[in-house]
DNA sequence: CTAAAGCAAGAGCAGTGCTCTTGAAAAGGA
DNA sequence: TCCTTTTCAAGAGCACTGCTCTTGCTTTAG
């Protein structure tokens, strides 16, 4: 796999990664929607039916971006826990820091992020290579409440019986070792910091909401006292 | 206004009713990304530049379905409040009420509530003739906080400092009368609610949550603990 | 009754994703 | 070294898309 194979194979590699830059710098310029391999293909001096050789179709394209903003994401999530860390943060910090990390790469790449987190491109449906790099920013949130767990616990409200076998399945399937009850408020903060960040990006906040980052903040600590992240 | 005009007109009206029905019904068959004004034609036996004399671009037919999803569930909310209030339901439960409403008027209109919710068209802004429909749904839950505060008041962790200013303008603005924290953290669950119905209509929860009924109504409980709404 | 306004239809432009064929170049075995 | 097989770019072409502009016909209003 890493040896030196024949130039024909170093050429498809980079023609490919060529392919992918390109069509990342139209996707940040106007949006998935206004992405054509036309377009790609012609900024990069090629004809449009040489693309498909490299990607089968634009939807196969756009799965690659999308495995790569979710990778990107991730890695701006897992970096921002790991200075937090280092900092000697505690786990409230970290969550809200990771947060903000979250709705700063969001407000970076706002067409990257509308991808993963916006409406899914009709008839398109995610392939599984897509869940593993989505969940890396799940899992740091995972981790922080591990972390603040062992330490010293958690207190939140017992869950309703009838989510009870629902949240024990995900805690040994996704976190296993936190109690139920912080895995079913793990899961419901994932969504609602998206729910947060969506709708900043995509315009709802207009004429709403000014101060948009202390706002956020603000936010994410009510997020983070809600699965059982004390203010201290 | 109201009087009978020619025949001209009456045939105005019916045509652009007529397109906008085939235009919703082809938006929920494929989303809207795939709504072209010529399939619109066609169904409705005209030809496509004929289209162009009711609605002046493709965009502006998006944007009068838009206005009518904001209104279809905005109705939905406020009805599901009226007959939660009818009943004599306690705050917390009219809140639940309306958020479920929500949800199920998205998973019944799943592509109306991408095209209101969801990534916005590249290169479109939303005409201001949105703003009012939009505001319904965050109008009835402003309106459940507001009956339980003049109730017996909202329990809420004050504002950091960095955010009085501007939660006391939003509160001026949308809710006067309540405190500037309740309309913080009003807003906050207002783009919490939609992540939750956004993850489990985009495909989010996919492998993660199974019970999704109970989870939601569950986080929307959390969700009116947030703004102060009391478990009983 | 006639002039003005409203309107459907058609042709056409520039663009799209995608397929299939053709001819050239590179790779590897004889 | 030659020669066959594989790999690939290019081009033509299909069936679409949103949109514009012109051409006539019909309805309305004076």
């Amino acid at each position: 796999m890493n040896t030196v194979r024949g130039a024909r194979e170093r050429a498809r590699i980079e023609v490919t990664a060529a392919i992918k830059d390109e069509a990342r710098r139209r996707l940040a310029a106007e949006g998935a929607a206004k992405l054509s391999l036309r377009a790609v293909a012609r900024e990069l001096g090629m004809v449009s039916s040489a693309l498909y050789r490299y990607f089968p179709s634009r939807d196969e394209l756009l799965t690659a971006l999308i495995i790569d903003a979710y990778d990107s994401l991730g890695a701006a999530a897992e970096q921002a826990d790991a200075r937090a860390l280092a900092a000697g943060a505690p786990p409230r910090d970290r969550w809200i820091a990771v947060c903000e990390a979250v709705r700063t790469w969001a407000l970076e790449h706002p067409h990257e992020y509308a991808l993963v987190y916006g409406s899914p491109v009709p008839g398109y449906s995610a392939p599984a290579d897509t869940v593993g790099p989505a969940s890396r920013v799940g899992n740091v949130l995972i981790g922080i409440a591990r972390g603040a767990y062992e330490g010293r616990g958690l207190a939140l409200p017992p869950l309703p019986p009838a989510l009870g076998p629902e949240a024990g399945r995900m805690a040994a399937e996704f976190a296993e070792g936190l109690p139920p009850a912080v895995v079913a408020a793990l899961v419901a903060a994932w969504a609602q910091l998206a729910g947060l960040v969506s709708f900043e990006l995509f315009g709802q906040f207009k004429g709403v909401v000014e101060e948009r980052s202390a706002f956020f903040t603000h936010a994410a600590g009510q997020l983070a006292h809600g699965v059982g992240l004390s203010a201290v």
